[in-house]
DNA sequence: ACCATCAGTGTTATCGGTAACCAAAACATA
DNA sequence: TATGTTTTGGTTACCGATAACACTGATGGT
């Protein structure tokens, strides 16, 4: 069963044909007959011949890889954004290369060295915090370099994201709209979820400029967060701040599982207290009652990211400046709030 | 910005040494003095040179790839099992290259073939239903194969999975055991769910076994399944079989889906129906009330798989024959049934 | 003092494709 | 028929690293 692998050679001395002509069969445009070509590619598969990628990749100098960074592949968001990115990027005969940070700016760094190795075409970056040396690999590795889920006031190149603390402001004047005042925030509390942290930020600064008291924060500690953590923290809560009149989850997870809470001891949801998260997940909208949210288009995120990419790779002579893309996001109000 | 990229040979020439040594300056036990292999680090860094791991694969004819396909990045399941993948061959300094099928053995085929010409050192696929080439590329690739998420009863060579069809019979146990006897089934009505369809297969013999009417079956469509797909599925469970005392669901989104459904029409679980789901999803824990699952460990499932991968590549001269790794998985009670 | 040993470094050939250039054959046109 | 053009296929060099081997000077044992 151990086959020493085939090469174009073994193809080209079956077909008593030159490697270059094997090599030209196997390209879409170049110079063989029609009858030539199709001899080569059933003798090659015949002979269980697989093409050699590393072999020309490092001739055309091309590899076809965008390399991509998530925190996690286990979250639906980034799950969500990659697979549109990979779909879209398949159409153009690229692949995505993938890794996770684990939610560590350090592991990042390691990260990002190893995908520049395999000498990507692009690289795709989640958020917009990043070791020194991360930022100086990125900006000198003579490659595409996009970061998403965020915009950054200092962006490496180019950015395909949305403000996640103005999504924050959106949704407190949803609730201040319904009649909240005593409006509550949990999660966000620690710097390894930058994302969630922006968000407390936004309810912060947005409480603030509405005159509203922004101190009924909870937290929910480090990523990654879930239904479990939004269960305790809403207990923290109803103990620490019992009159809050509604509270926003750092995300739809976290909600969900102060929803449960909330069922769990008796409170009412949403006439003793209001529950809005993050994301729209699929339990946002099925779940009883329903939960208000944000929806940030992940799908969006990824299929515009491999258009910017598409394009800037395609243009690569007359260079295209920094693109700064920012993708509307929308408040699904439902009945938690 | 744009810079033509560093070879070894600029490193050489800044550090007056030859690419040889530069080459071993990088390398872990290649005899270069500490001296040397410190200073060409330094102006390596300073260059901004980053390794051709391109070359190096070509070279030695090694990628340090493995590479994985699941049907869908999105699904919580299969990315817990890439995600602990990925770490244990990280530990041995390999990486996951990573494909998705779409739940489409044909996809798979195309996906299949793409990652080989990569030339990765190990291939897992998951599940064991694949088209007659996509076998044959496989046993030709020369490289160690593994089947995940399933015991196939003629694998292509390794497997580490379990068997779909027994969790069912062991839940049907469950349920009999807490005196209900007219169960149904939702989901694995289509084929391109294969887990799905061995599931209902399970449910199915395992009914007949005790004697059991089986044919309250439900179908939810093509996957991937989730939320939306149970409640509506638990709608038309209610009209078709009203007499059902329990329902074993294809996975716990759709349970969760029917659970929520429930809900809203005002039916009791489980006192008037209970709900069984299968994945040990997080929801299944925290839900009101918690859903009854089985826990299929899918992060074992990838953790065995590395070191089934590691072990096998490590004994690269006297092979080891075909493995074939039962996971064990668990019944876990909880108050839906 | 002499040769064996070895750490440290250089030289050459090579992995498996493809760009660039070239040559022969097939075809077209006057 | 002669000449120009296009099609088809071959030749050579090369992408950037490294295995294999060669070489140098230092160390050491006798």
């Amino acid at each position: 069963m151990q086959h020493s692998a085939k090469t174009m050679k073994d193809v080209a001395l079956a077909a008593r044909v030159s490697v270059m002509t094997v090599s030209r069969a196997f390209k879409q445009d170049s110079s063989v007959s029609e009858a030539t070509r199709a001899r080569i590619r059933i003798i090659a598969e015949d002979l269980g011949y697989v093409f050699d990628a590393t072999a020309a990749n490092l001739r055309t100098q091309k590899t076809n890889f965008v390399a991509v960074t998530v925190p996690s592949i286990n979250n639906a968001h980034f799950a969500d954004t990659v697979g549109a990115l990979s779909d879209s990027l398949a159409q153009a005969g690229m692949e995505v290369l993938l890794g996770h940070s684990g939610y560590d700016v350090a592991q990042e760094e390691v990260l990002v060295e190893q995908l520049l190795r395999r000498r990507p075409e692009a690289i795709v970056v989640t958020g917009g915090r990043h070791t020194e040396r991360t930022r100086k690999m990125l900006l000198n590795a003579g490659i595409p370099v996009v970061e998403t889920w965020d915009l950054p006031d200092d962006p490496i190149e180019h950015v395909v994201g949305f403000s996640n603390a103005a999504t924050m402001a959106g949704m407190v004047d949803y609730l201040v709209a319904k009649g909240m005042a005593r409006i509550a925030f949990i999660g966000g509390d620690t710097d390894s979820d930058t994302r969630g942290a922006d968000r407390r930020r936004g309810f912060v600064a947005a409480m603030q400029a509405r005159g509203l008291d922004a101190s009924r924060l909870i937290g929910a500690g480090k990523p990654p967060i879930s239904m479990r953590e939004g269960a305790s923290a809403l207990g923290q809560l109803l103990n620490d701040f019992p009159d809050a009149q509604a509270v926003i989850c750092v995300s739809d997870l976290v909600a969900f599982g102060a929803l449960t809470e909330c069922q769990r001891r008796g409170v009412r949801v949403p006439q003793d207290i209001a529950i809005a998260g993050f994301g729209a997940y699929e339990i946002a909208g099925i779940s009883h009652p329903t939960i208000t949210t944000i929806n940030p288009h992940p799908r969006l995120i990824g299929t515009q990211t491999a258009e910017l990419i598409l394009q800037v790779l395609d243009t690569a002579s007359g260079r295209i400046g920094p693109q700064r893309l920012e993708i509307n996001w929308d408040l699904q109000g439902a009945e938690s709030a």
